[in-house]
DNA sequence: ATTTTACCTGCAACCGGTTGCAAAGCAAAT
DNA sequence: ATTTGCTTTGCAACCGGTTGCAGGTAAAAT
């Protein structure tokens, strides 16, 4: 069926090691030889066998890529960058969904059967066991969105939860805000309980601001629109910093039903910057990540490690930014 | 590095085939030599090199996901069901991001090298030159919600976008609007074409009905708003059909800007029934197209033509339901 | 007890490439 | 003309599995 590196060869009246190198670069060939197994292949319309040849190189160019996040359309952005940015690099993402997977083990068989050069864990609510299991496997590892530590286990780019949660506070104060509330995504989330932690720290400053904290479920309109309405009945707080963009929409919706005007009544500012946010009937106040700087960074790590797979392990943080859109009511 | 079949065998104290036996079901192996060859594998921590094994059976389970479309939420939707629809039947899925790609030879060649068992393609935009260099090439093709042919050329699973079309001009009607609009996506996408023909045919049958059409740039929100300001400053229709539900938002949004008050001044129909579509704050009356359906079925046939790859090929067309919210009038 | 049958197992070749090694080719240097 | 050194080429082994075939073994049939 597939013309392969023999029928090249046959045609060429060459021997297969002559093909083979005319298609790995940095082999040693002469023109004429060149030019004479390209025309042959060319007639037969052959292209060689990545698979193949990964058994003796070791080499598949296959990433995994892992995720366990289908649901926020953010992921569509952070999918579409990576997969481009590896096609770039020559590089094949193999995608994984680890929706409702526990079970790391299960995971890393499935890329260790197909001998993946490495592995993208593109997720901020994925535990690190299964990071780490990649890593145990012997397999290069970044973790992309990932929690940052100051040991970390394997490479890890995002940004700095703990910062953002501080300058989502520091935003909120510098309206005049008087008691401000953090809505923030499922508590097991090991970014929501950085982004809380640097925000009560900002707060802990300003004795005189009332702070309260709650979490919705999942990072789901839904789930902001819910906690949203639970918190609107019981003397809810003048701003809120919510989990991220989808959150805070579901929360402006609730307080849209309320009869509430924003930015007048109750103040919104999200996280992620996603598209949607900057609709004009949306126009939410949001910090933005970076997520093609991340992307990219996480990228060139990957390659990296292909050439060092026991590079030492390291956190790359970007720094977010405020987007000012309407959802906050205008500095005093 | 890696643990090999070697490795097991010589722990096993048996022969390579014999262990490639046990891990290739219907192969005859007795109890015993299975128990012994299962444990040696465990305590090495051995799984078989699913690539390797591909060069012989010919088989690799990989399957090509094919989409240029990164931009549309409702496709996190289909990469979620495809993945997870895929990982379940044992296949796993190798992403191809077509955005920007105008040449199939060079997508063909990146999926041949991986020898991939067949592709989906995802998308109701890429132009079928792609599916048949796929098919060209002798690898299994679905097109799912591609385009419906009464002489497929490839598999295609979709919906019957002419009766979309006319379901969505019926209901307007049904509605008593006496003037109507098509807002289509990209005047070059099949499905748009489609849905305006029959969108146009039931009108036909009304001559004291207005109508008119006119074509976003792309499927998004600015591609929508835009097209409705436009329309908005020239005696716009009393609803609108659009070409999918991003579309539908951004019409809505230039809608509200404009002080027009939605369903009393004008109505809005979508396409697809997207999650958002749904949310309180969105509500969007909208034609809801069985994606679950598609892909089970794009599913079936893809599994389908690995053993018969010569099937002849089909449409599976799946009908399309309304889905009423908050964006047209109430029936008379 | 002998033959038949069914089931297991190992050998060895093969899948489609890659690569170390040695021989061959060639041009420059002596 | 011979030597030297570099480039080019083919041979053959190998990557990690699979599989047709033949020989071996054990159970069933005679």
């Amino acid at each position: 069926m597939a013309v392969t590196l023999k029928d090249v060869a046959e045609r060429a009246g060459v021997s297969r090691s002559a093909v083979s190198r005319t298609f790995t670069d940095g082999a040693s060939v002469s023109k004429n030889m060149r030019s004479k197994v390209e025309k042959a292949a060319k007639e037969l319309g052959y292209s060689p066998n990545a698979l193949a040849s990964s058994l003796t190189t070791g080499r598949t160019k296959l990433i995994g890529l892992v995720s366990n996040n289908f649901h926020n359309p953010i992921f569509l952005e952070v999918f579409d960058l990576f997969t481009q940015g590896l096609q770039e690099r020559g590089l094949r993402p193999l995608l994984v969904n680890l929706t409702n997977e526990t079970d790391p083990e299960n995971s890393v068989r499935m890329l260790r059967q197909y001998s993946v050069d490495g592995v993208i864990v593109a997720s901020s609510t994925l535990p690190p066991r299964f990071s780490r299991a990649f890593r145990d496997a012997g397999v290069p590892v970044v973790n992309s969105f990932g929690r940052y530590s100051s040991a970390p286990e394997v490479h890890v780019v995002g940004v700095d939860n703990v910062e953002c949660g501080r300058m989502a506070a520091v935003e909120l104060l510098g309206r005049g805000y008087k008691s401000v509330g953090f809505l923030g995504g499922p508590e097991t989330a090991t970014s929501t309980q950085d982004r809380l932690r640097g925000f009560g720290a900002e707060l802990a400053k300003h004795p005189d601001i009332r702070f309260s904290h709650s979490f919705a479920k999942d990072y789901t309109f839904v789930a902001g629109r819910q906690e949203m309405q639970r918190l609107l009945r019981n003397n809810p707080a003048e701003a809120y910093f919510c989990g991220d963009d989808i959150l805070s929409i579901g929360a402006l919706s609730a307080a849209q039903d309320a009869g509430l005007k924003v930015p007048q009544d109750i103040g919104v500012i999200g996280f992620n910057d996603m598209e949607m946010a900057g609709w004009e009937n949306i126009s939410l106040t949001t910090i933005r990540q970076p997520i093609q700087e991340i992307i990219n960074a996480s990228l060139e790590l990957i390659v990296a490690m292909l050439d060092e797979p026991d590079r030492h392990p390291e956190a790359r943080l970007f720094p977010c930014t405020v987007v000012e859109r309407s959802t906050l009511r205008p500095r005093p």
